[in-house]
DNA sequence: TGTTAGAATTTTATCGTTACAATTCAAAGT
DNA sequence: ACTTTGAATTGTAACGATAAAATTCTAACA
C-alpha cells in the first residue's frame, strides 16, 4: 500500500502539503492540491489510519458497551448509534456486558485499552459512585438509558418513571383497579424508576400496592411466564398484568394462553419499550414506547459535538416515553 | 499515560526487554521479567494499542459487516462473533449494508480503511464476482452464511437448501398438498437456495411448483402480510404456507387472524431461523433452525485461526438446518 | 524597485510501539 | 584460564502519519 511518502515524492511536494489536502482543513492552492489528488489517485493511495491515529492522537474511534449484542431493545440502540457516527466517518467498537458488574467493568476496561476516543455505555450492573470514578479518567464517558448523578450532561435517558406511571395510568383508565407487576431485576435504574411511577400512579388513583401481585423478573421471556405463574397460582384476583418490558410481557402471553386464558378478556396485559416484535404478539401488545432508537442518534450526537467538535447539534438529554394503544388491555367495565 | 519508555527506565532494562515481557513470546529472564512487571504495576502502564498496531502491522480488530444492526438473526451472529474474538483479546468493528449494492461496498470500504487484520461480511447485495475480486487484495475476508464459488474455505455456510427441503417434507408429510411458498427477496442467495429447497421436496413428492402461490416477499414482517394478502385475494385453496423466514411467518399470522383465520386450523404456517421470537408466535411457530450463534463464533474461529494463528481451531464450514416442531403446523388428515 | 503582509509550502520533530541486528552474559567444555 | 555457545538483553531503525516552527512565494503597495 502506497504511503504518504510516495505520494509527496510523485506529486513533487512535501509531506506536509499532501497531509493538508488528506485533512482538507488548511490552505492548498488548487494548482498544489490537484497534483496531490491525481498522485493519490495514481497509487491508490489511501491514508493509513492507524498511523494518522498515533500522530494525531485520535483514534477516530467510538466504543460502546451495551448489556447484549442481540435483543431488539439492543439492536435499535446500537443501529442508531452507528448510523450516525457512521456518516461521520467515525467507527464504533463494540462489546459487551452481560448485565454483570464483572463483564461490564471488563468491558470498559477492554475499549478503554482500545484508545477510544469515546465511549458509550449502557450498563445496568455497575453503581453510580464507579462511574463517576470513571468520569475523573481521561476517557469521555456517555451514558445510554441511564441517568448518573452529577453527570447529568453526559446522559440520554429516558423518563423511566413517566414510562411507569403512563403504563399503569392507562390500565386505571380501563377500569382495572386489581394489578399485578411483573418488574425487571430490581438492581438496574431502569426498573427502579418504572416501578416507582407505577406506584405512584397507583397511589394517585388510591389503591394500595400490593407485594402479592408484584414479582422480580429478569427482563426476559422467563420473568414474564414465571411471575404470572407465581400470581396464578397464588389464587389472587387481578385483571391486568404490568410487565416492565415487553420481552416479559410475551413470556407472560404465551404462559398465560398456555394456562388456558383468554387474553385479552381474561387479563389485560401491557409491556414496555416497544420492540418491533410488540405489534406480532396475539394479541398485539399494547406497551410503551421506549425511542431507544433515536436516544442511540442523540447520544452518538453527543459525543460528536463534545468530541469531534461538530457544530450545529442541537441536544436532549432527556426523553419521553409514550403510549402505544393496541390490543391486549381491554375496558374492563 | 506512562509510556513505555518510562517503564524500561524504571525497571533499568531496555525498550526491547519491556516489549518482550508485554508481548509474552519470546524468553526474558524471571528476576528481569519481575522487575518489569513490577515497573508497569507501579506506573499504571497499559500499552497504547495504536502504536502497537502502527509498529506490528496488526490491528486485533476484525470488521464485521452485516446488513442490519437490529434483528434477531443479526443480533444472534453478532453476538456470537464478538464472544469469540473478545476472549481473544480482538476487538470488533461492526457496521452494516442494509442490503444494498452501494452500501454494503461502502461499508467494505469502510472496514478496510480502518487497517482490520480481517473482515467477516454477512453481504447480500454484492455480486459474487465482486467478492471474489475483494479476495484478491490484501484484506483477508471471510463470509458468513453465505457460499462464494471458489472461496468455499473462507465461508460459513448453512445448507439453506436443506432447510428449505426439510421445511417444505415436514409440511408434505402432515399431509398438505396445497402449499403457498413467501419468499425472501430473489437477489439474495439465501432466498434462491430455500426456494430451490423447497422446489426440490415438492418434486420428490410429485407435486407441481405453482406460480400463483409464490411470492416474492422482503425477509421483513410486511413481506409475511402483503404475501398472505395476495394469496387470500386471489381466492386459491391452499392449507399451508411456507415463509422463507421468521419474521415474514410471524406478519403472515398477523395478518391471517386479522383476516379472521383460525390458526393453524385454517393455515398451517412454517417459518425459518428458529429466532428466538418464534416461540412466543401464537400458535407457536413450527420452524427450521438457522444455527446461527454457532456459525458467527465458527467464522471468529476461523479468523483466530487463519489470520492470528491459534491452534486448535477445528472449523466446520458447513452448517446443517434442522427441523424445529411447535404448533403452527397441523396434521391436515 | 523595494517592502511587506499573508498565503503556500517545507523542514523537522514526534507519537509509542515492534523488529531485527548487534552485543553482552553466563555456564559448560577443553 | 580460554573458547564456545546459546540465551538474555540492548540499540536503533522503522511504522506512516500529524503538528508546529521555519521558510519561501506572491502580489500589492509605497
Amino acid at each position: 500500500m502506497a504511503t504518504i511518502y510516495e505520494v509527496s515524492n510523485l506529486a513533487g511536494v512535501s509531506l506536509a502539503t499532501v497531509s493538508r489536502v488528506i485533512n482538507k482543513n488548511s490552505r492548498v492552492s488548487d494548482k498544489t492540491r490537484q497534483k496531490v489528488l491525481d498522485a493519490m489517485a495514481e497509487l491508490g493511495y489511501r491514508p493509513n489510519s492507524i498511523a494518522q491515529s498515533l500522530a494525531s492522537n485520535r483514534s477516530n474511534s467510538v466504543g460502546i458497551l451495551v448489556s447484549e449484542l442481540h435483543g431488539p431493545f439492543f439492536g435499535q440502540m446500537m443501529a442508531g448509534i452507528e448510523a450516525e457516527l457512521r456518516a461521520a466517518g467515525k467507527h464504533v467498537i463494540i462489546t459487551c456486558g452481560h448485565s454483570e458488574e464483572d463483564k461490564e467493568k471488563d468491558g470498559i476496561e477492554f475499549l478503554i485499552s482500545r484508545n477510544c476516543d469515546a465511549i458509550i455505555l449502557h450498563v445496568e450492573a455497575v453503581s453510580d459512585a464507579y462511574l463517576i470514578d470513571l468520569c475523573k479518567g481521561k476517557m469521555p464517558v456517555y451514558f445510554m438509558s441511564r441517568l448518573v448523578e452529577g453527570l447529568n450532561d453526559n446522559c440520554i435517558s429516558l423518563d423511566n418513571e413517566l414510562g411507569g406511571y403512563l403504563a399503569t395510568q392507562s390500565v386505571l383508565e380501563q377500569g382495572h383497579s386489581a394489578i399485578a407487576y411483573i418488574a425487571g431485576p430490581e438492581f438496574k435504574a431502569d426498573s427502579k424508576d418504572r416501578l416507582a411511577g407505577h406506584k405512584r400512579a397507583l397511589a394517585d388513583n388510591n389503591i394500595a400496592f400490593s407485594d402479592t401481585l408484584y414479582f422480580e423478573g429478569d427482563f426476559k421471556e422467563t420473568g414474564g411466564s414465571d411471575g404470572l405463574k407465581c400470581f396464578i397460582e397464588s389464587k389472587q384476583e387481578f385483571s391486568a398484568l404490568i410487565c416492565a418490558n415487553d420481552e416479559m410481557a410475551s413470556g407472560a402471553i404465551t404462559y398465560g394462553r398456555e394456562q388456558g386464558l383468554s387474553l385479552p378478556k381474561d387479563l389485560s396485559i401491557i409491556g414496555f419499550d416497544n420492540i418491533i416484535f410488540a405489534r406480532h404478539t396475539y394479541p398485539k401488545l399494547t406497551t410503551i414506547d421506549n425511542p431507544v432508537n433515536l436516544m442511540g442518534h442523540m447520544a452518538a450526537k453527543l459525543v460528536l459535538k463534545n468530541i469531534y467538535k461538530q457544530k450545529d447539534m442541537s441536544i436532549t438529554h432527556s426523553f419521553e416515553p409514550t403510549l402505544i394503544t393496541r390490543d391486549s388491555v381491554i375496558n374492563k367495565s
